[in-house]
DNA sequence: TAAACATATGAACAATCATTCATATGTGAA
DNA sequence: TTCACATATGAATGATTGTTCATATGTTTA
């Protein structure tokens, strides 16, 4: 196959070429969509999604979260660190402890939407 | 720190055990959880974030799909066939190309959930 | 201050995963 | 049937990532 920027590419279009600019013209900028799915990669973990939905329901220090999660306290910050920088989660010092809990209701209805999308299946 | 469940936890609860118990108790079970995580974890890579971007706007062969995303067609190939398993895009044979499409709309409003969240950083 | 507790974090390791390469499958044209 | 094209797929590889271990930081109490 050629190539075209280094990379391989088909000879030529299946579709209509002017298909392909419309929709080229019309991409969201390379750095928006990378943001996108970088978003998505936080959530996209069993043990994060397990302390989100604690979260929904409920403020949390991570003594609690680890033993809800049945899981060592180390694991358990190291993830809390991951949605605190995706804005996802805000801490609280209360003396030795940190309380987490949700950034904001946003969070919710992205849960809600992705568990009503898997349940139409 | 002692153990339960062979895994490492905290030696006593932080907050009061009432909550905790209270919150154990309303978690929706491990399947679903994991299942959920799996859902956006396919979000999670930008390469089919472009994907279901393009396919947002118009449906498209493997073909075009490799040149508008400058990759080559294996690497594409591999991609749908992830979003498919996942049901998030739909697949239609004409003659020797393969035209993909979301699924539903769903994705649609999945996709525009998170960008704005992003956007109300 | 020293000790105990709660949390955070760096390094290491194992597991997962996206891409590439080579090749197979499927389809239409000659 | 044979050839050319479009797509699919298995194996290999390099990169990413979740967890663990050890240890550091921060806070309260004695």
């Amino acid at each position: 196959m050629p190539e075209q920027n280094g990379v391989e590419v088909c000879e030529f279009l299946c579709a209509h070429e002017s298909v392909v600019a419309e929709v080229k013209e019309h991409m969201p900028d390379e750095d928006t969509l990378f943001e996108l799915a970088e978003f998505y990669k936080v959530f996209g973990d069993s043990t994060r999604i397990r302390i989100l939905t604690v979260l929904c329901r409920h403020e949390m220090c991570v003594c609690d979260l680890a033993t809800i999660l049945s899981m060592n306290q180390s694991a358990i910050s190291h993830q809390l660190r991951i949605l605190k920088q995706a804005r996802l989660i805000s801490a609280r010092r209360e003396g030795k402890q940190v309380f987490y809990s949700l950034a904001d209701d946003h969070v919710r209805n992205i849960l809600d939407t992705a568990i009503e999308h898997l349940a139409e299946r």
